[in-house]
DNA sequence: CAACAGATTCTCT
DNA sequence: GAGAATCTGTTGT
C-alpha cells in the first residue's frame, strides 16, 4: 500500500472518480476503503461550485487532494476529494466505503460515511491521505445513475465497485 | 431580513 | 413510497 501522487488527483473529477474506487482514504485513525463516488464539477447544475466560488465552496477552488466537507439538510456531513487543477471548482464526492473494523452498511451512504469516520466541519480544507494497495482482483466497476439530487440527474457520474 | 431548496437518512406505512 | 429532522447558502423583498 503507498501514497497517491497528489499529482493524480490533478486530473478532471470525471476521470479521478473512477480511478479512486478500490482506494483507501486516511482520516484520522480510520480507514476506508471507496467503494461509491460521484463526480461534480462546474458545468453540472447539480455541484456546489456551479454558481461560482462563495464561502462555503471554497475549499472546491483550492489545490486538489484537500478535503471539502459540508452539512446537508442541516443533519449530514459529507466527503469530497478536491480534483482538477486548482480553480476549478471540481470534487469527488465520497459517496459509500467500507471502513476498516466496521460493519459493512455502516458507511453505505454519503452522510454515514461521514459519520463512521467522525468526519464533520473541522475536517474542511484539511488535506486527505489517499492511498493504494494492490488491484483487487475481483473488483468491477460499474456506472450508475445519480440519486438524491434534482437536477441534471441523468448525467452519467455515479460510479459504484462491485467485487470488494 | 425572510423565504426556500437541498450532493441524506431514518422511521413509519 | 412519504414525511420529519435541522441548518446553511442563495435569492428575493
Amino acid at each position: 500500500m503507498h501514497r497517491v501522487e497528489e499529482t493524480l488527483l490533478a486530473g478532471d473529477a470525471t476521470d479521478v472518480a473512477p480511478d479512486l474506487l478500490g482506494m483507501y482514504l486516511a482520516l484520522g485513525d480510520r480507514l476506508v476503503q471507496i467503494v461509491e463516488v460521484e463526480a461534480y464539477t462546474m458545468d453540472d447544475p447539480a455541484s456546489h461550485s456551479f454558481r461560482g466560488r462563495t464561502p462555503r465552496n471554497s475549499v472546491m477552488f483550492g489545490p486538489p487532494g484537500v478535503l471539502y466537507v459540508y452539512l446537508v439538510y442541516g443533519i449530514h456531513h459529507c466527503v469530497n476529494l478536491v480534483t482538477g487543477p486548482e480553480g476549478d471548482g471540481q470534487a469527488v464526492l465520497i459517496r459509500g466505503g467500507i471502513v476498516a473494523g466496521l460493519a459493512r452498511t455502516a458507511a453505505d451512504g454519503p452522510g454515514k460515511l461521514a459519520r463512521a469516520l467522525g468526519v464533520d466541519l473541522s475536517w474542511n480544507g484539511r488535506s486527505a491521505a489517499v492511498f493504494r494497495a494492490g488491484r483487487a482482483p475481483a473488483m468491477g466497476v460499474i456506472a450508475t445513475p445519480r440519486i438524491g439530487i434534482s437536477r441534471a440527474v441523468d448525467w452519467p457520474r455515479r460510479w459504484v465497485a462491485t467485487g470488494l
